[in-house]
DNA sequence: ATGGTAGAGGATCTA
């Protein structure tokens, strides 16, 4: 089984590089980041055309988050339910963030799959950072009340954090900027302590394994990347995995998205 | 020189 995670900065602007890879590399699930749509806009019929299964939780402009699945989409969930409350005291500003397009969860042949856009937070100092907190907190309230550890459960997509220093091109140039802070790592330490895995991380110990370039100054071909695409999976499913990737290839060429698909292959 | 690009929408905001 196939799972793999890609923010596609617009679905819209990538439908022709979505459409092909999944024609080249015909995944079972994929969840979608960043499609910018509203549900009325999703391509859910180009989708069927491939034979895939799709549920889209979208606003339009900006967010939304997709799952397509050749294996079955059951129990779907959009975003968060009512009456969760760990975290920092919540204001207006942090409701909003909450109730934006970011999360949908979904069971295809037997794992539990949520496709997650976690908040940019766009400096320390902006109110953004603080919902990308609470927003991390929620996600884990809501798992800790929905499933359990010892069930196939795979969280995967682009989590705006880089879990230690060597998952940026650079530390010197993340000094004091968000996706590196010790509350932001720590938010994704416990979840790891709830129990999930970095799928990538725990086959592929090597440096310079990036998700993520800034389209800007030559990022890519500079190797001036970031990893903060993740694949967070349960033991049921680290005891399954065979491999994992981050596909370069379609970070390159023709109207890319500034993000690779991240994929992992379960038995 | 705090730069650069891409995508939203149609002036700037977001990443």
């Amino acid at each position: 089984m196939r799972l793999v995670t890609w923010n596609v900065n617009s679905l819209k602007a990538r439908m022709p590089r979505v459409e092909e890879w999944l024609a080249n590399l015909q995944p079972d699930v994929l969840c979608l980041q960043e499609t910018k749509l509203s549900d009325a806009a999703f391509p859910a019929m180009a989708f069927q055309a491939l034979g895939y299964e799709s549920v889209h939780f979208g606003q339009g402009q900006w967010n939304g988050v997709a799952i397509l699945s050749k294996v079955g989409i059951e129990a779907v969930r959009y975003g968060f339910m009512e009456g969760l409350e760990v975290g920092a005291p919540i204001d207006d500003y942090v409701a909003g963030v909450l109730a934006e397009a970011r999360l949908i969860t979904a069971t295809c042949g037997g794992v539990e799959v949520s496709s997650v856009y976690v908040p940019n937070g766009r400096s320390v100092d902006d109110p953004h950072y603080g919902a990308k907190l609470v927003w991390l907190d929620r996600l884990r309230e809501q798992l800790s009340r929905t499933t359990h550890p010892a069930r196939p459960v795979v969280v995967m997509g682009d989590f705006n954090i880089a879990p230690e220093d060597r998952d940026v091109w650079d530390p010197a140039k993340f000094t004091g900027s968000t996706h590196v802070t010790p509350e932001e790592r720590a938010k994704l330490a416990e979840l790891e302590q709830w129990g999930f895995t970095d799928a990538f991380r725990h086959l592929y110990p090597q440096d310079h394994l990036y998700t993520y370039w800034d389209y800007r100054a030559g990022d890519f071909h500079m190797h001036r990347g970031m990893r903060i695409d993740l694949v967070l999976a349960t033991a049921p499913v680290i005891d399954r995995l065979t491999w994992s990737i981050v596909d370069r290839n379609a970070r390159k060429g023709k109207l890319p998205s500034d993000h690779a698909p991240l994929m992992i292959d379960i038995v």
